[in-house]
DNA sequence: CAACCGTGGTG
DNA sequence: TCACCAAGGTT
């Protein structure tokens, strides 16, 4: 039997889809990549402000690779999994000094680039050279196993591969670009998690779970599991001018290359801290004034920020270098800091306004 | 394979 | 208040 699939879905994306999104226009594909990049993991309507703030500074993949990696942390900031954006540049230069600037129009090629994965160059290709290619992101996931009704969870690496080949099998030669665009679209406008608008659906004729009234269990879900509870200080350090130290966190790990407050062990009891900024610091600080603490959730643990307060005493022996700056509130807000972060310092300034 | 890596929206 | 999770990839 004739596979009407992409036929039927091309249809409904010239009705429905989405068509003038902002790396939909001036295509090419730095604007396709970067949009990629930004877009995993994360939505649509997130995504839209900073694709547009980071081509605007960096317009292109020179600018890109040539830019400070402080300045493209800053126009990450917030947005998340931050060894996206060290990636990113990483991969830029790579362009550059590899390819004379231009993206290779080949899976494997950009395979080998660092945070382009099968799915990300897939789309690359798909959408920048209107080369054929499947891919596989969590929309097209969800649509194909209702569509299939392949049971279990997707992480699963059985239940991943008998999706690549029905994404593959689907996969037309004729207008992959706008294909790509329409299962997308489908999965984030009709096909959605919860409450999937199938009336509307171009594929509920043959949707083997809307046939079987079955959409809610496909996807299979993740094994839960417990996330653990961790506890740390972050201390806001003031010096006499009302200037705070900031310190770049290590490449790797939570936050990785931005700029946060300084972390103490959550060891140290309250009247501690004043001794710990002492010793690991080298810091004479005043008693330490305690800011009300939060729960912060990352995707694996649960973090409990416990913010304090200490005025330095006279000059610090730390000054200002490669991994620690004393600035002002208004000047570290401009930096890469994590978004929590960012929500302290903010909220830390109408305290000190008190 | 499983852990790790963020944030904001949703119910 | 909170679990769940969205245009995934790396270690």
């Amino acid at each position: 039997m004739p596979d009407r699939f992409a036929e039927r879905l091309l249809e409904w994306y010239d009705q429905h889809g989405r068509h003038d999104l902002p790396w939909h226009h001036n295509r090419n594909a730095y604007r396709v990549w970067v949009s990629e990049i930004m877009l995993q993991q994360t939505q649509v309507t997130t995504v839209i402000p900073y694709f547009n703030a980071f081509m605007e500074r960096f317009p292109d993949v020179h600018a890109l690779a040539e830019a400070p990696e402080d300045d493209v942390l800053s126009h990450w900031s917030g947005l998340g999994y931050y060894a996206r954006a060290r990636n990113l540049q990483k991969a830029a230069k790579t362009v550059v000094a590899d390819y004379a600037g231009d993206f290779p129009a080949d899976q494997q090629q950009l395979e080998s680039l660092t945070g382009i994965g099968r799915s990300t160059a897939a789309a690359i290709i798909a959408q920048a050279f209107g080369k054929r290619a499947a891919i596989l992101d969590g929309n097209v996931k969800r649509v194909l196993a209702r569509y299939h009704a392949v049971a279990g969870w997707p992480g699963q690496t059985s239940v991943l591969k008998t999706l690549w080949e029905r994404a593959e099998q689907h996969t037309p030669h004729e207008r992959v670009r706008d294909y790509t665009q329409a299962i997308m679209d489908l999965g984030a406008m009709v096909c959605t998690r919860t409450r999937p608008n199938c009336d509307t659906c171009p594929l509920k004729a043959d949707c083997a779970a809307y046939t079987r009234g079955e959409t809610t269990f496909y996807p299979g879900s993740k094994p839960k599991k417990a996330k653990p509870e961790k506890v740390t200080w972050m201390v806001i350090l003031e010096d006499a001018q009302g200037r705070i130290l900031l310190e770049r966190r290590p490449p790797s790990g939570i936050w990785g290359g931005l700029w946060s407050l300084p972390e103490l062990d959550p060891a140290f009891g309250a009247d501690e801290l004043q001794d710990a900024c002492e010793q690991k610091l080298g810091l004479s600080c005043e008693t330490p004034e305690l800011i009300s603490g939060f729960r912060h959730t990352f995707s694996h643990y649960h973090l409990h920020i416990q913010p304090a307060r200490l005025l330095v005493r006279g000059a610090g022996a730390i000054g200002d270098n490669d991994n620690q700056r004393w600035l002002h509130r208004d000047e570290a807000l401009s930096l890469g800091l994590p978004a929590p972060i960012r929500t302290l310092l903010t909220d830390a300034e109408q305290v000190a306004l008190l």
